[in-house]
RNA sequence: CGCGGGGUGGAGCAGCCUGGUAGCUCGUCGGGCUCAUAACCCGAAGGUCAGAGGUUCAAAUCCUCUCCCCGCAACCA
């Protein structure tokens, strides 16, 4: 059985979960499902970033020690996930034994690659800011943003060659054009290589809460240096057998377009020095903002997804999000839009022909449903909406994906106006034509249902168990080229007509 | 010359790579139906595709320039 290893960018706990991040796990987390759909062995890895001075500092500022704080953190996050519907086999935390001792194998390889050497790392810096500033950037000799002198520090750092792998990762990008995507993402990549690459610091003599070098313990491993090496660690490096030789190379790095240089230019050269094979695709996805505006602590518009999963329940978040935030582009978050889609494709589309059907079926036939293959062209939108999503959710088009479902919604709506049950219905002598036509829009909910249980996997869920369907939907494959789905065949009747999605009033 | 994204009927977007009657969702207006969450179905109005120039038999689509908006460079995916 093919596998497929996907992760998500693990997040620095000196922040609570937000929108944002929510969109980023909610969006891996459709992918990973899909996967395990289509019959991929697939892990799904996340984790919390738990080291760096920056967290150091959170934990102080209440009083904790980090290790507690990150303990306290790690159980709020995870929570969060769990309130999404977030599918993770995996939770990775960088202060973990096995992470530790990872990182410093890596380390240690790259070392006996001859890639590390001792440097001094010195510059202008902004103690408010807490960063180095080049000169060219300085304002007068000041902060930018604080308009102080900034201290002249010096420190003795370990140094990465990561200049000498401008070629090799070029070259890798060329002959791997999936490597990086969506293609402007790459682009951009590949301009920033090719004007040539710095060596960069990765270590810090000041920084105590981090991982020891194995060759100088008087020296921490730099954060995003630390962070990135997660992706092995997870699945068990540096033992090579056992889960990494089944899982590595990674297949997806889903990641925020803000950090693809980390993943595309510092990550595969890591790895290139180690002489580890290279993950296979890195996704740099788009921001959600809110209402027009950038999400940002200092604007205040920081959204708890919990806020909207308590109201509108986990699936209608993660539809909208999918929906109108495609991976490759930005997109937008309001109140209006989201009680927009809400109510017209969850409550009137996809809901709608829920309650309708099944208390159709309920009302002319005791809840009982024939036996019988599609009536009109429906089987043919069947197989071609499975053709079709197949198609876009391989290339993470999910927002796609979700427009094949809704072209059997469409239809199967279309089709009752046109079918008028409730005068078949009045004809006892045209039974067998009702009793086909009922098969037919179960069918069609069967097939919805199982498009989108990546997306929205509670009401898909919520539907294949009022439809009496078995297997239960999460160990159901989607079809074969062609094929249907096997048909609701317990004889069962169906449990009650009930929205799936009330209707947001305003 | 810092980097990047975008400007398409009232709103939000697709189409642009691989030129050839401008498409989708919402909203508006008119009609139909009654199984259903006042939901569903049909039809209509509404756009000189930011602007200018160029290439071409033909440009939203390719090239050049201009204008405008947004993000990154600073907590924040």
């Amino acid at each position: 059985m093919a596998k497929f290893y996907i992760t998500t960018a693990i997040d620095y706990v000196n922040n609570l979960p937000h929108l944002g991040t929510a969109y980023e796990k909610i969006a891996a987390d459709t992918i990973a499902r899909y996967k395990r759909m289509a019959g991929f062995n697939t892990r799904f890895l996340m984790g919390n970033d738990e080291h760096s001075i920056n967290v150091e500092k959170a934990a102080r500022e209440k009083g904790m020690e980090p290790k507690d704080y990150c303990d306290q953190m790690a159980e709020v996050f995870q929570a969060v996930w769990k309130r999404l519907d977030i599918s993770y086999d995996d939770f990775i935390r960088t202060t973990e034994p096995r992470h530790v001792r990872g990182v410093q194998a890596l380390f240690r390889a790259i070392v006996d690659a001859g890639d590390v050497y001792k440097g001094k790392y010195e510059g202008h810096y902004c103690v408010s800011c807490e960063r180095f500033y080049p000169e060219k950037d300085l304002v007068d000799g000041r902060c930018p943003i604080h308009k102080t002198v900034p201290q002249w520090v010096s420190e003795e750092n370990y140094f990465f060659r990561l200049s000498a792998y401008g070629p090799k990762l070029l070259e890798h990008y060329r002959r791997n054009p999936e490597f990086i995507v969506p293609e402007t993402r790459r682009n951009e990549i590949v301009n920033v290589v090719e004007s040539g690459l710095d060596d960069i610091s990765v270590s810090r003599a000041s920084v105590a809460w981090g991982i020891p070098l194995p060759n100088d313990p008087a020296h921490t491993v730099y954060v995003w240096f630390d962070a990135l090496i997660n992706y092995i660690t997870g699945v068990g490096y540096p033992d090579v057998n056992g889960d990494f030789s089944r899982y590595w190379p990674a297949d997806l790095h889903v990641i925020g377009k803000d950090i693809t240089r980390f993943h595309c230019i510092i990550w595969p050269a890591m790895l290139l020095s180690a002489k580890l094979p290279l993950p296979k695709t890195v996704l740099g996805h788009g921001w959600v903002s809110f209402h027009g505006e950038k999400l940002s602590k200092s604007l205040g518009n920081i959204v708890n997804p919990l806020d909207i999963v308590d109201r509108w329940g986990a699936d209608a978040l993660r539809y909208f999000v999918l929906k109108e935030v495609p991976l490759f582009r930005d997109g937008d978050f309001s109140w209006e839009l989201f009680i927009d889609r809400y109510n017209a494709d969850l409550a009137n589309d996809w809901g709608n022909l829920f309650t309708r059907t099944v208390s159709m079926v309920h009302r002319y036939r005791g809840g009982r449903v024939a036996e019988g293959t599609p009536i009109e062209d429906l089987g043919e939108i069947f197989t071609s909406a499975v053709r079709d999503y197949r198609e876009v959710m391989e290339r993470f088009e999910i927002e796609k994906g979700i427009e094949a479902a809704w072209s059997i919604i469409r239809r199967a709506n279309r089709l009752v106006e046109e079918k008028a049950p409730w005068n078949v219905a009045k004809d006892p002598s045209r039974g067998a034509e009702l009793d086909a036509l009922l098969a037919t829009l179960v069918a069609a909910l069967q097939h919805v249902a199982l498009l989108l249980y990546p997306v929205m996997p509670g009401k898909a869920r919520e539907v294949w168990e009022t439809l009496k369907l078995t297997p239960s939907i999460d160990k159901v494959r989607l079809p074969a080229a062609g094929a249907l789905l096997p048909a609701h065949a317990s004889g069962e009747a169906l449990g009650p007509s009930k929205p799936l999605f009330p209707r947001i009033e305003r």
